[in-house]
DNA sequence: AATGGTTATATCGTGTATAATATAGCGTAC
DNA sequence: GTACGCTATATTATACACGATATAACCATT
């Protein structure tokens, strides 16, 4: 007869919000930029940029990410005037009735806020 | 005639969203705690069990923090009901119609949850 | 000049969170 | 047994963000 080794049960340190067996506390958290106390770039707004700039309208932009245009619209107008530079470039009418573009302090911001909030989640994974 | 040393201006290195001179873009966030996809605790809710702790009952402490004593009332059902024991005890009528008082448990998630959001104000300190 | 799909803009509807209000139930102290 | 002020609960009102809808303005292409 071996003597089977049986590992001990070894129990993972408790975390400051999880020092219950079965519970599931979980850290939630959302992290934006604003100016002069308005929304200037959230998630959502990083996200509306990124469509635009793969689309070329705020309009598929819009409906791609199931919002409605007149938020969509909204958001642009606001984030072009709290940026220091736009961050859209629209053009009325023509061929397929108009476009938008991202600019390249458009581009500049999307990258700065998905750092910034990449970093956020890393804190909020290490907060746990 | 004496030499007076003028300081030199030293630029602050520009941070990341502070490239502008006269812009005031600061970066804001939440974080709270969750279970079963349901806010647990959060800052107001912290608050009210810190004002419930200093006046003893649910509805002094809503008067204090101006808000309506009902939705005082579910906040402290809700965390009752999804904490690992109950944040606060009450009892109905007798002297001074009733009171509510702070546990064990109510003061340390207390003590967590603001440990947590200090690390976090430090977290948006240090992205600036 | 007719077309087409976008930007631009106004209006109305709706859902959700909260406040406001009302009332019942409770139990100790007097 | 009356009074007091809190807990407990339901109902109604309100404020605000957002969706839904409609329509005008625009302009390269045809």
């Amino acid at each position: 007869m071996t003597k089977i080794k049986i590992p001990k049960f070894k129990p993972k340190k408790p975390s400051r919000f999880s020092r219950h067996p079965e519970s599931d506390y979980v850290i939630r958290g959302r992290i934006w930029i604003e100016k002069d106390g308005e929304l200037y770039m959230g998630w959502g707004r990083a996200l509306l940029l990124e469509h635009i700039d793969r689309l070329g309208s705020i309009a598929a932009a819009a409906r791609a990410m199931r919002l409605s245009y007149r938020n969509a619209w909204l958001w642009v107008e606001a984030m072009n005037r709290l940026a220091p530079a736009p961050v859209v470039e629209k053009t009325i009418g023509g061929v397929g009735g108009g476009h938008a573009r991202l600019t390249e302090e458009g581009r500049k911001v999307i990258t700065e806020y998905k750092e910034l909030r990449a970093r956020f989640q890393e804190f909020l994974k290490q907060a746990k």
